[in-house]
DNA sequence: TCCAGCAACTTGAACGTTCCAATCCTGCCG
DNA sequence: CGGCAGGATTGGAACGTTCAAGTTGCTGGA
């Protein structure tokens, strides 16, 4: 292995100082064009890259996000994460931010890591997904002023941290259009128990929907907990009404993969919309509402390195999601 | 925010040098009983934490592993990745270690990729996954003695660097074995081309146990690429035959979700075993053979800290995986 | 009595960078 | 032609830790 190339070898073949090189790289508007193009040249000859441990020591700043992985829950929402880790990692590098994953099992044990990361690493900033209505984290975070984004609106206060969202019941309403559309009347709704943020965002699209179009969505509606079966035992119910609807809208994949069963097995006709395009709808062919990962990643990352560039916090982002249309409606 | 803590903060409050204080954290046996107690008193009620970036630029190490997260090229099998970094996050955040992510998009990229992590962080080793026959990562990597694991075994030679795998054979193998016990005689394979180490290694333990019981294999193996189209194509071919199987092993769950609805299509009663557990795997009910991804995340993370902390490179790890049997088989 | 040997602890230096204050140019004005 | 403003560049110090080489104090053997 050759020596390692420090500033200073770099400051030695371009005949500057130490200081000189550091300006090209930090503050190259301060150095003279014909100077900061020796030292650059000097800088490729060498091979040379700055040393983020020392760089660290001296500003603080470890140019570091932080982001929780989760021991997917329930199997089938897993691989969202999956594709927001990369997204995030890929656009975190494009401006010279690397990624950290780290564990907890619950609020408590993930404050501990905040101030473990903190103190040890000089964390730059953290990505937090699904916060809830009061979450302990992000008041801590706050009240240390440690930036942060959220992946998921803050259901208390809209503007009480950067965050970035999608709109679920945009997603729904989407999808609820393009039923009415297709000629369908009684569209059902599958959904969680009210309550939930993210649940009841996304049954409002629907329901206003409905009710745009003239049609009380007040017996379509269902509530459930999230799973395969309890998607099934909900379609099955809905199979059983005198009015059976002839289409639905689920609030996830993997309840829309069960009223699709329930339907395949009663062998009726009716249209199952999913939502989060997980891999099992696309492997189904289940239609569904997808969520722009990439793009949600890409802004949170924007909003965190505009936090740390000392600019106010932009205003919030809500993105669009988009209707994937396969064999199921 | 009170005043950072240092080293020397410690050292003041406990009456002792900075070294000593140093010492208690890196070679407690070099301090006399009573005075470690009375260092490691002051480390907790000060909330001391060691500053990795210095404890880095002097050691040279920085207690960071890294892991690429690919882009979830087939969905299916996208999860997998999420939970053993799952694991790896949680293994390695127990001994001490973190985990930075990092993306490419072909090996030549990675090799840069690779360059800049250990030059800008002083990444202390990497885990692979997926090697391929003449890998040129890992003769980058070994060329510079940069410590790493591969998850997957090294096709060309066993003992050329520390790694874990599944042993897909046994997986699929036990499979077979399953179905033979069930009184199935004509049992295929759905498996990728001929060439692949992983593919090649899935097939074999369908394979074997079928000579072993005195049945040829032969004219029950095929050929294709990954995917649920193309295993629903090589299902219909199977179907099309005079004698076709009363059950089949595939090399992945998305071929067997092909081959399962091929099967439920043709109204025909073939059992079907698909490969990786994954989420849609759980979702439809298919019996998959599931890799014990954690055990292998950890086992990872164990010979890589075993190489860092100087050991000679224990023997490879070949890790069981076990049949998940639900409606398909 | 003297000092070797050892355990326990301390001190100065170094890792590679950036901050800060000081110095060196260069051109321009009076 | 001296002085001065201001841009370009430099050298010393500091970040928090560990390494290497010390110092201190004690035990025990010649």
């Amino acid at each position: 292995m050759a020596q390692k190339v420090t500033i200073a070898t770099v400051a030695r073949r371009a005949q500057v100082s130490r200081q000189t090189v550091s300006n090209v790289l930090n503050a190259p508007h301060i150095v003279r064009e014909e100077t900061r193009r020796r030292v650059q040249e000097a800088i490729v000859a060498l091979g040379y890259r700055a040393n983020q441990a020392a760089r660290q020591m001296r500003t603080g700043r470890s140019r570091l996000i932080a982001v929780r992985i989760q021991p997917t829950r329930d199997g089938i929402n897993g691989s969202v994460l999956d594709r927001f880790l990369h997204g995030l990692t890929e656009t975190a590098g494009a401006t010279g931010y690397r990624v950290l994953l780290y564990t907890a099992d619950d609020d408590g044990q993930e404050i501990a890591v905040y101030s473990d990361l903190l103190a040890a690493y000089d964390l730059d900033g953290f990505v937090l997904t699904g916060t809830d209505h009061g979450d302990p984290r992000t008041a801590w975070l706050a009240a240390r002023k440690v930036p942060f984004v959220t992946f998921g609106r803050p259901w208390d206060d809209l503007e009480s941290h950067p965050w970035v969202d999608v709109d679920g019941a945009a997603g729904t309403a989407q999808a609820t259009r393009m039923l009415l559309e297709t000629g369908h009347r009684r569209i059902s709704f599958i959904g969680w128990p009210k309550g939930s943020g993210v649940g009841d965002d996304r049954r409002s699209g629907w329901y206003r929907t409905l009710r745009a179009a003239g049609i009380d969505p007040g017996p379509l509606d269902r509530e459930t907990a999230d799973g395969v079966g309890e998607g099934e035992r909900m379609m099955n119910d809905l199979l059983a009404e005198p009015e059976p609807p002839t289409a639905v809208v689920c609030a996830s994949d993997s309840l829309a993969l069960g009223a699709l069963r329930a339907v395949r097995c009663a062998g009726a006709e009716v249209a199952v919309v999913g939502f989060d395009d997980t891999p099992v709808a696309a492997a189904v062919g289940l239609t569904s509402v997808s969520q722009p990962l990439a793009a949600v990643a890409a802004r949170c990352v924007e909003q965190l390195t505009g936090v740390l560039d000392g600019h106010d916090f932009d205003s919030p982002v809500l993105l669009e999601p988009s209707l994937v249309r396969r064999h199921t409606a």
